[in-house]
DNA sequence: CAGTGGTCTAGACCACATA
DNA sequence: ATGTGGTCTAGACCACTGC
């Protein structure tokens, strides 16, 4: 079952992990089969159950396997990754509409808060000015990919919540509500983060897989910064792209 | 200690985890600060210490908190993140000409390879050609930040190795010794991922921190596909910046 | 009902740091 | 020598699945 002649891990996670990850390079498994039980690995590796778990944790992490509750665990399939094309005047709705998945975009809240330092400077306002802070859950193919956040000065969208709905587009709000011109990404930053307690549930994440958090700011042509957009991506199903 | 009429969480991990955020929140505790051990806690909370030990996971995966071994649990700093702008020709040692840092980069391995399907793509050759493989590791501040790897047709740079140095740069060698102009990227793709283990004791961090992959090719104007880069940087120090 | 993954307790040994 | 974080064993209970 293991090598026989296998280095020195000093780390039985890992060791149990490499096994599993070399059974499916090999092609000795394939995408949904199933594993052996925790407790079948944890007699044949001669470990504690709470051992092997450690390595399925490590192996849910890097997208290799999933798990499913009284059923077993699975191998996972190559995941098919959502390529986001980072344009500078273009947002998730529009993207979408030019792609073959069935995507949604759901209101989750909205409320109204004062600017803090941060805030203010890159909005290019006084701090505790009030802001419209509006959350979205973007999903595709029926499946949660992002929780977005905008931040929008309420003096430039005076009365904003009575446009909220619940498949909204800020976008098209700003258009055909306040008749600003299209707004355009002056920058965007990446970063990679894990994620937070709260957007766990929504994402239907565990704790281990990554995001990929971006900020931007979109700005009105002629008139200025409009909105601090903050998005939360999943890592196993979105990836950024930027051509040149 | 603990709130008297705390939500139940049902999650005693995360539980302990929020109780520590809200403490640094609430500014009780200043960066670089001991917090009580694993055991105090786990007395405190009247839980067992391997619970303990999973919200303090999960506290480092979130950069909250680091730990020494022997010496105890810290606040973690506000971390001082690389910002990387992401211009279309520019590498890093480029990049870190103009900033504050002290940078370095060392080789770490150089190969020779036959290009896979995806790889044959990308750079628009035939599928076995042969590849020169090199790897470096970029520090900043004597801490590690990024593992890169190039990867060049041997048709375009023959005899590289012998040009290869210690802390070499590749565009330098790709400019001076083949007098190609300066390659320019052409896209990036940019996604969060967890380390491989192999990456993980290079840059020093633990399993659990999250990685910005980055995959790139440059282009030698007039000329055509010169590399593809593949770059893993430590979540907690990078960050990209995109400007339009 | 038995088997599965998810969470937790209790206790052990190690390497490392500090006094 | 004591205390720390890092790893591991042993065993428990739960919620969920499928027979």
């Amino acid at each position: 079952m293991m090598d026989q002649t296998h280095a020195i891990e000093q780390d039985m996670k890992l060791e149990i992990a490499d096994y599993i990850i070399g059974l499916i390079q090999r092609n000795q498994m394939a995408a949904h089969d199933r594993l052996p039980s925790e407790n079948e690995l944890a007699k044949r590796f001669g470990v504690n159950r709470n051992t092997v778990r450690r390595a399925m944790d490590y192996l849910k992490a890097r997208d290799r396997i999933y798990a499913q509750k009284g059923k077993g665990l699975f191998v996972a399939p190559s995941q098919e990754q959502i390529v986001f094309p980072q344009i500078n005047n273009i947002g998730f709705s529009e993207i979408f509409q030019n792609y073959p998945y069935q995507y949604e975009s759901k209101l989750l809240k909205w409320s109204l808060v004062r600017a803090k330092a941060e805030l203010s400077r890159i909005l290019e306002i006084q701090e505790g000015e009030l802001i419209y802070k509006v959350k979205f859950l973007r999903s595709v193919q029926e499946k949660p990919l992002a929780v977005c956040i905008s931040r929008i000065p309420q003096k430039m969208v005076p009365d904003l919540q009575a446009h909220l709905t619940l498949d909204c587009s800020i976008n098209h709000i700003l258009k055909q509500v306040y008749h600003y011109e299209h707004p355009v990404c002056k920058f965007v930053t990446a970063e990679a983060v894990m994620p937070l307690a709260k957007n766990m549930k929504l994402l239907e994440v565990n704790e281990s897989v990554p995001m990929l958090k971006q900020i931007s700011r979109f700005d009105v042509p002629n008139v200025g910064p409009v909105e601090h957009y903050t998005v939360y991506a999943r890592g196993d199903r979105f990836k950024l792209d930027i051509q040149f």
